[in-house]
DNA sequence: TCTTGACTTAAAGTTAACTCTAAATTGTAT
DNA sequence: ATACAATTTAGAGTTAACTTTAAGTCAAGA
């Protein structure tokens, strides 16, 4: 009923060290420890762990995380930081969320260029793209020409 | 029609010093210099950048983007490997977007949670949500009672 | 001309998040 | 009983991406 760091690592897609740094760093403070002091993960500690990883994931440093695990110890006088947390992650979410689907445009214009410009073998790069490729000539110098940028 | 380093780091929302960096690792080839030695951008040089930033924003470290410029300066042998980059670059950011959207639906159900504990003083916590609490208990010990985690 | 602020380079320092090492201990499979 | 693999700790090392410092140079206004 219990997992080895080891174990606990495997199904987290952690490694072992990256477990005992997180306990180092006080955001595991409910992993219990046998007699002999090795860690017991639990199911419920995965899930926690799981939590601490979807924090991670939207941008929240390790001392951030720390933070909001102090203030679910310190009981309900930190319920309204912990909602004012999360609130301001969903703000942090949402812009990054809309840059990348920014970033996803700029890259799929990038491999409909690349894929005619492979296919064509660049051959009428000047004509589809005569500013790219001004702009490029002026970069890398006059010699390259007709050039995917 | 040029800027300075200061002016073209405003205009980029970065630092002068970040784009001397840049420039050391070789991101910036293109950027022209006074007789004197003073950097002078163009709004091409701008239209770069903003390249830079997205292929940074999609989490190539620098010395990819590094690679990616080197092979813009090979001419068009390495037309398919840049394809092949931004190719690469596309499936990771859908899955990071995946990822990301996952994390919504927790912060969502996170911050439901915590305006509804806020809101009722946290008194009825057990009932509404008798696991979350009971798990609670256990880790942060039985003191510590009907509060939101 | 003088001052002041922006710029230059090279190099050292910082920060976050691991990542690894060493030396000892523990658990498990023959 | 004896390997051998996994675990423990403290602490050192690594990496990426800045960030700051030092010592000087350049450019624009009074």
């Amino acid at each position: 009923m219990g997992y080895s760091i080891g174990q606990a690592a495997e199904k987290m897609g952690l490694t072992a060290h990256t477990l005992r740094y997180y306990d180092k760093e006080g955001l595991l403070p409910f992993v219990r420890k046998t007699s002999s002091g090795l860690r017991v993960f639990s199911d419920a500690d995965l899930e926690w762990l799981a939590i601490v990883e979807c924090l991670k994931g939207t941008g929240l440093q390790i001392k951030d995380i720390k933070q909001y695990i102090d203030w679910c110890q310190e009981g309900n006088a930190t319920l309204q930081q912990r909602l004012d947390m999360f609130k301001r992650q969903k703000e942090k979410l949402k812009k990054e969320m809309e840059k990348l689907q920014q970033h996803m445009e700029k890259i799929n214009f990038k491999i409909a260029y690349y894929e005619d410009a492979v296919a064509h073998g660049d051959t009428n790069v000047f004509d589809r793209n005569a500013k790219l490729v001004m702009e490029k000539e002026r970069i890398f110098g006059k010699k390259i020409k007709k050039q995917a940028v």
